[in-house]
DNA sequence: ATTTAGCACTCGTTTATCAAGAGTGCTAAC
DNA sequence: GTTAGCACTCTTGATAAACGAGTGCTAAAT
């Protein structure tokens, strides 16, 4: 077990890091606030502290940095909450204050935001519609061969999908088709309606069309497009004014993989709801040992929809941007919630 | 005017930087294919190009590299049209030979083509939905106070708006609203709606609509959204491969003007249709000064509706990619074209 | 009149050396 | 348990020397 005393020097060590990117010497640390040791102590403390893995050594006879367990130890136990400052405060308000009604742009301003009080990049997943119930279902005929299909849920997102008509249908088929899926299929949950296609609507849709079966390609295509999740991204370019990326190299190989969706599902997909942060090596990409990434999920109507994250290096100003996921992902949950439910 | 052997040398020069992204000396150009004369003559016509403004030298004593003059009388006189290999071939008729429908995949497509093929970043702009026609109009109330207007154009293109609803139009208004609206303008071209809608809808409006001002910041907003161009982007990060930015302030100035959708416009904005090749300061942006813009249109049933562009060092490699953005823009154009005339 | 060989010269790049400075670890004194 | 002192380590920056690629110019060759 760690004494507070080499507590305090961790986290003063950390705080410093954080600061100035460099290694820190015992000397500063025996000037800082509240610390009444002389450098040799510290540095005996120091020495200890390396030995039990919290903190390294560049070379042997620098300063110190953290560890990835420095780190980790620091977010774990020292790390105060940190209070958003005015201006911040005001900036995240100023965005949810706005009555805009689409999730999309909200969801994609927090990005913008997060990335402009940080100088780390933003990423956003979602929000997934897979709760959303189908408010309405629309088949428009373009010309012989080809219809677009819309979906509307009821928090006002639109899904549509170009499909290719098979020749067995016409449009009054189009028609009866629409209605039924509306008559059949309102307020049912998106995750929810393949099946029920299925199991409840597949035998009056082959009373009344003829071919029934190419009905189904169609709608199956246009739900599977609804499945992925978008993904948003602010301030990539952020990340060039951090000292630890001034190696370009580093750089590619972090775009490259910012550059895939997929890629950046798998990084920020949180096994828990909540707060998640992934420091260094804990992201399983090589690429990403020297970065980490905090985030957070937010919530439509009390369930998790997407997710909120952000990118910078292990040297991140963990106090503060906790701080503001936090504050930003509940805004965003709050915001979700209140502009769709309870008819308001 | 140059003698002929001033232009094949300037040829050899720039096609020799274009590969080795250094600077190039006399001997090296006097052992090239179809050259036969020493290096000391060589070196005598190379200063007169470089007296011509044709070559510059980064210091006194090195090879010399082209200017942006040099690269600019290149692409006017010098350059041959480069034949597509067969892979890069065989990779933009597959793009093109499935048959996607939607308009908006095909151009994300050909970005990432484009960016695949080439080892620079693609853009592409559009297409501009603007000429395209009205085909239905559909505005679905989900709750009391919002409703999502949907259009649909000739061209399969969905737009679609949140909007909150003035508390004096009721359901039957809307539906009144839309029924009007499809009446009337199915057929117009999105340019025109709105002008058509002050002129010949107001009146039926205000007949059978309590308050139709409302109605219309309505469908005015709408019709707003659909006028924002897209963009999308491909292989960004191929531009950290270059030589020529592994300076990170560099990457940096580019990279922000790059996130911003406003810039990009103004930077492959066409001023006519067709091909054109921005070389360095031809840019009219500083960040740029080090970087060459190729951009084409590409067009539906005749009129072009988008551009089609790609960002790479001043030493770019013109034949290839000038090539290959004609052979794609053309594709793109047939693409969309086939895609929604004709009935087909 | 062209072309070219020869050569001195320039300038960037690399390598080696050195001094300065920051920081450590250890010992011995407090 | 704490700290002053000091030798030692390692990075950083500056300076200089050696190298090499390439030029410009002159004078000889074609």
């Amino acid at each position: 077990m760690l004494t507070d005393r080499q507590l305090f020097i961790l986290q003063a060590i950390i705080d410093n890091y954080i600061q100035s990117a460099e290694p820190i010497g015992s000397r500063s640390i025996s000037k800082s606030d509240g610390m009444s040791y002389s450098p040799a102590t510290i540095r005996n403390e120091m020495a200890d502290l390396e030995e039990l893995g919290f903190l390294e050594k560049p070379h042997s006879s620098s300063g110190r940095i953290p560890s990835e367990k420095g780190y980790r130890h620091y977010v774990d136990h020292l790390l105060l909450p940190h209070r958003l400052s005015k201006k911040e405060i005001q900036n995240v308000r100023s965005l949810f204050a706005e009555k805009i009604l689409e999730a999309e742009q909200v969801v994609k301003q927090s990005a913008t935001i997060l990335s402009d009080l940080t100088s780390y990049a933003s990423i956003v997943l979602g929000p997934e519609v897979f709760e959303s119930k189908l408010k309405h279902v629309q088949i428009i005929p373009l010309n012989a061969q080809a219809a677009v299909a819309i979906l509307v849920t009821d928090t006002g997102h639109v899904e549509n999908h170009t499909v290719t008509l098979p020749e067995s249908l016409n449009s009054t088929d189009l028609e009866k088709i629409a209605n039924i899926l509306n008559d059949r299929l309102e307020g049912v949950p998106l995750y929810k309606l393949q099946e029920k296609i299925y199991k409840e609507v597949a035998g009056l849709l082959k009373q009344h069309v003829n071919s029934f079966h190419d009905a189904f390609r169609f709608t199956e295509e246009t739900l599977q497009k609804s499945k992925q999740e978008k993904v948003f991204y602010g301030g990539k370019t952020n990340l060039l004014s951090q000292p630890e990326f001034k190696d370009i190299e580093k750089v590619k190989m972090i775009f490259e993989i910012l550059e895939q969706d997929h890629t950046v599902h798998e990084l920020l997909k949180p096994e828990q709801d909540g707060l998640v942060i992934r420091i260094g090596q804990e992201n399983n990409y090589e690429a990403f040992e020297d970065c980490s990434i905090i985030s957070a999920t937010y919530s439509f109507d009390g369930k998790p929809v997407g997710t909120i994250g952000i990118v910078g290096p292990t040297r991140m100003e963990y106090p503060r941007v906790i701080g503001l996921i936090q504050h930003l992902s509940k805004g965003l949950s709050d915001a979700l919630t209140n502009l769709y439910t309870s008819g308001n």
